[in-house]
DNA sequence: TTAAACTTTCAATAATTACTGAAAGTTTAA
DNA sequence: TTAAACTTTCAGTAATTATTGAAAGTTTAA
């Protein structure tokens, strides 16, 4: 396998894996692109390059740089501008958990709290619905923090946390 | 929020959610439905209660049977079939980890693994790819590793790994 | 200023994914 | 057996989601 064999590989491969960490697929093929280049790339670097328009290429940077992945960085003596991501794969998962926890898990528990709420009435539906709801709400609860907790040990949080377990 | 109420929101939520843990709106719904349900549900009582198509049931419930989350259960007196689902949302999410790793993770490292072992011909883009995918591979295996530890722990696998990384 | 160089927006369209319903298949009771 | 009760399959269709490209918007250099 060559170079140009490889990079598209990863870049395909990236891109269809993006529904498991909740993007799409030109915005995850974006930042594989970014992640294994050696220097920013411009928007017609990213068009040519994978093959998609000017605003297809234009809305994804943008949900990128929302994310807080992709920044834009300025070459100097070049007048349109350019794009990285962060480099560093750690910081990368940090800044993903912390988005999807914000986007995803917090609004699930909101109705998830809701939902268990409800007034016990006495019957046995609405007993297991408040029971079931409760029991999802706290595991979800659980696995945000849990989620923030490995998060925010910064240095090595993986490896730390790894560790922590392994006793 | 009366019982009915209740329980559509979370029958919707669940649904527009399953997206988040990799399965489709109808599959999380039928889920969802038999999660709060008292008793074993024929496949006309799931198409009646989400108002889905016979085709759509099946086939939906066949995949929760693939993953192993939803079961056939025989009720004496019926001939149809009834069908419930794992009660327990620990043993719920043991499920559900076990099975993304395995359809998802898995062939992600493996293609990272081919990815990041190409020759290196000397050129700095190349080198860029092998240290990226390098890096990404050792995560993503790490990530996978600690999922698996912490879904081994069987009982109160997640009160326990909370508790150890609290330290 | 203004016009060239660039980016963003968004209506139209394409691609993908999910759903339906009827026909074919299977099981069971008599 | 057979026919009623049930489930599965799958071609066609609908719904959703992603993409294009051209017009509108913005910035900058002269």
């Amino acid at each position: 396998m060559d170079y140009t064999e490889a990079k598209d590989k990863f870049i395909s491969t990236w891109g269809s894996l993006g529904s498991l960490w909740g993007i799409n697929k030109a915005m995850a093929q974006i930042q594989a692109l970014l992640f294994i280049s050696t220097k920013p790339l411009s928007m017609e670097d990213i068009m040519e390059e994978l093959k998609i328009s000017r605003g297809n290429t234009s809305m994804n940077l943008r949900q990128l740089m929302d994310w807080g992945i992709v920044t834009k960085v300025l070459v100097s003596g070049e007048r349109k501008e350019f794009f990285t991501t962060e480099k560093d794969v750690q910081e990368l998962a940090r800044i993903v958990a912390k988005e999807r926890s914000r986007r995803e898990i917090r609004p699930v528990i909101k109705v998830l709290e809701d939902v268990s709420s409800i007034k016990d009435d006495g019957t046995e539906k609405t007993k297991e619905l408040i029971k079931q709801t409760k029991a999802l709400n706290q595991l979800t609860q659980d696995l945000d923090t849990l989620m923030n907790k490995m998060v925010n040990q910064k240095q090595n949080w993986l490896t730390k946390s790894v560790l922590k377990l392994m006793k």
